[in-house]
DNA sequence: GGATCCATATGATCACAGTCATACACAGTG
DNA sequence: CACTGTGTATGACTGTGATCATATGGATCC
C-alpha cells in the first residue's frame, strides 16, 4: 500500500540544469566516499544503491527504476555512504547539490517539494524495514510481491530478475527460488516464465 | 556513522504554536487510520512507531527518545499507518500539520529544513534496513551496538531494555539474550548491569 | 560455433533462530 | 503483604535459512 511512490518525482524535476548521463550495465555512477553528486532522476534502465558488510555480504540498499529517483538524502551529506550501481543500461539526469540549494533558495515551493518526497521515500523505507523484519523468507517473498503494482487484470511485473529481488530482501538467491517453489506448489504465486506474477490470496 | 542524528531537531522547534501533552506508559498517541496529527517532538520519555504483523507479530517500525521527532512523514500521507505508544511516561510536543504548512509558506526556509531533517531520518532508516539484512542475530545486535552514541571513555549506554532492542532488530529477545551471552563469553561485549555497555574490537 | 557469463533451479548438510517452557528478580499496586 | 506484570535469562526441540555443490537454459561475445 505504502510502498509505492506516492510523489511524483517529476515534480521535482521542474528544476533547473540537470546533466543528463548514459551508463552502461555495471558502470557506478558515484562511490562511497565521494562527494555528493546531487540529486539523480532515472530515466531509462535501473540503478542500485549497494554496501558491502563486513562479512562480504552485498546489500542492496535502494533500487530505482524509470521514473524514480535517489541520492536525494545526500544532498544534505558530506558523503556519499554506498555505492551506485547501474544494472542495466541506463539513462539519468543529475541535478548537482549546489545547484540545487541555490534553486532552493531561489524558489521557497522547492524545499517544500523536496521534503514531500523525502517523507514519501521514508515510508518506503519503513515498509522494507518491516519486511526485512520478518523472520520466513515467504512472508518476506510473499509480502514484497504483494507490494507490486498490480495491472488492471491482477497481473503485477516483477521489474528485476528474482536474484536481485532476494538482494533486497536480505535472503540468498536459493533461499529465495526455494520459498517461491513452494508458495507456486501451494497455488499463492503464479509465474508466467517473464517476470509477471499473479497472486492468490489476501494481503493480509 | 550515519546511524545518529546529523540534524537537530531543535531546529525545527522555531515553530509556531505547538501543543504540549503528557501520556502515560501505554498511551497511544494516535492509532494507525487516523487522520495525521502533524509532527511530534519528544521531550521527555519514549515513544514507539509500532504495527501489528499479519501473523501476530508486533514491529518495531521507529522509537523516538528525548530530543528526536517523529511523524514527519505524516505531514504529507492521509492517514497514519502505525500506531504511536509511549513505552514511558512522556512529554511531547504536537506541532499540527495544517499550522506546519501554513507556516511553511510564511517561512520558506521551514520547507528546506524539514527536508534535511527527513533526509537524515532516511539515511538512519537505510541503516536500519542494512541492519536487518544480516542473517545472524549476533551480527545485528553487534552492528547497532556499535552504531549506538559512545561516551567519552568508550562507554555507551543503550537507552532502553534489551527486549526493545530486540524487537527493533527484528528479533525474538530469546535469541537476543543468547546472542548476547554469547558476545561477552567471547569478550566482544561488556555489560554493567544498567544499560551500559562496553564493546572491543572494531566496528569492521 | 564454441566460450562465457548469468539467472534459474535443486539437493545435502549444518548452524542457528523460532518456539515453548520455566525460573527469578524487580517494580508497582491493591 | 500478596499479587501482577515485565524484563532478564536459560534449556529443549524443531523448523528453516545459509552454505556448498551441481546442473541447465538463455544471453552475449568473439
Amino acid at each position: 500500500m505504502y510502498d509505492c511512490d506516492h510523489m511524483d518525482p517529476a515534480q521535482l524535476a521542474a528544476l533547473p540544469d540537470g546533466q543528463d548521463l548514459r551508463l552502461a550495465r555495471g558502470d557506478a555512477l558515484f562511490r562511497a566516499g565521494d562527494p555528493p553528486l546531487g540529486l539523480v532522476l532515472v530515466h531509462r534502465g535501473a540503478l542500485e544503491l549497494r554496501r558491502v558488510s563486513a562479512e562480504g555480504r552485498l546489500i542492496v540498499l535502494h533500487r530505482a527504476g524509470p521514473g524514480d529517483s535517489f541520492a536525494e538524502a545526500s544532498l544534505f551529506e558530506p558523503r556519499h555512504h554506498c555505492d551506485a550501481v547501474a544494472t542495466a543500461p541506463s539513462l539519468v539526469t543529475v541535478h548537482a547539490a549546489a545547484a540545487l540549494r541555490r534553486a532552493a533558495a531561489a524558489d521557497p515551493s522547492i524545499g517544500w517539494r523536496l521534503a514531500a518526497h523525502l517523507a514519501a521515500r521514508l515510508v518506503a523505507e519503513r515498509a522494507r524495514a518491516e519486511r526485512l523484519a520478518q523472520p520466513r523468507a515467504a512472508d518476506r517473498l510473499l509480502d514484497a510481491l504483494h507490494a507490486l503494482p498490480e495491472d488492471d487484470d491482477g497481473l503485477r511485473h516483477l521489474g528485476r530478475s528474482w536474484k536481485t529481488l532476494a538482494a533486497e530482501l536480505g535472503l540468498t538467491h536459493e533461499a529465495t527460488y526455494r520459498a517461491l517453489a513452494r508458495l507456486e506448489r501451494a497455488g499463492l504465486v503464479r509465474r508466467d516464465g517473464r517476470g509477471g506474477v499473479r497472486l492468490a490470496g489476501p494481503p493480509a
